[in-house]
DNA sequence: CCAAATTAAGTTGTGCACGATATAATCGTG
DNA sequence: CACGATTATATCGTGCACAACTTAATTTGG
């Protein structure tokens, strides 16, 4: 039977659609962009806001400290929060007591956003239409994912 | 009860954990940093990748094709396919019956890749260790959730 | 207590991703 | 058929993301 040979061996090949790579990297772009209007009206990237998330979250953290927090490394970071801070956004000092730190802080303006940041959370989610269940569902198979792949790394 | 009261004022604000937009920008940078090792051997980037497995699905495609495929504008297109063709991958050609186009298509080498990179599936596969069902799943929420984000811009 | 190792952060270079703008070819309509 | 719109592509600037390398501070072992 020459055509189920044919698509069975089409199978050994690569649909696009079928890649689990490609859906995620569709579905992460398609999120990010749905954010920018929004955060840019508060002159943030999307990387940036998740730093301040991370700030709100945990209080004053070192630079090593962010990095693990959102799995980024310095090269990412240092530019970042340079940005942050030429914003108004945050602080960044020398620790005094180990002078290899930096202690990124909230400023008064940064910390001021977070109310609004929250407020963003209802629109994005609607932007995103998941009923509860399937977002739950969706980040558990995310989080397997990540964790399979650092368990293996 | 002032501990529900807060625990309640909490959830106004943003644990970075719960937030899918993190979740998802983890799993994708874990999956690209996953790929890249495998992909280094090709001397092929993520995105890169990518288009050549469009290319292989599609066959020839204008700029605005791929573009269409892949969800990515000429001033991401344009560069990564002058890469792709100095390495010798694809051809890039102005079309001669519309000059505007440019019709990009696979050298000998660039098909020649096809079984190679196909071979990396199942490596691939056994790092995200999802079974089978729980892949589907994945595929399908986010397929969703991107069609939802397409739906409401 | 000092030299070697380790650690925290920064720098540089490459390659996406995207917005804004430019340019040239084609199309549509009067 | 000319001229204003549209279309396909390219370019430029900004900001991640990551690898490779550098620097300076701290820690550790002899």
């Amino acid at each position: 039977m020459p055509s189920t040979r044919a698509e069975a061996h089409e199978e050994e090949f690569l649909r696009l659609d079928e890649f689990l790579c490609f859906v995620l990297y569709s579905a992460h772009r398609a999120v990010t962009n749905a954010y920018r209007p929004l955060l840019d009206e508060f002159g943030l990237t999307y990387p940036q806001y998740l730093v301040l998330v991370a700030l709100y979250e945990n209080g004053r953290s070192s630079v090593k400290g962010l990095g693990a927090t959102l799995n980024l490394d310095y090269g990412t970071l240092t530019p970042l929060l340079k940005r942050l801070e030429a914003n108004g956004l945050v602080l960044r000092r020398r620790s005094t007591d180990d002078e290899r730190q930096v202690t990124v802080s909230l400023t008064e303006e940064g910390a001021a956003l977070r109310r609004r940041a929250a407020s963003l959370v209802p629109a994005l989610d609607e932007i995103m239409g998941l009923a509860g269940a399937e977002m739950e569902q969706l980040k558990t198979l995310l989080r397997t994912l990540t964790a399979n792949i650092a368990a293996r790394a």
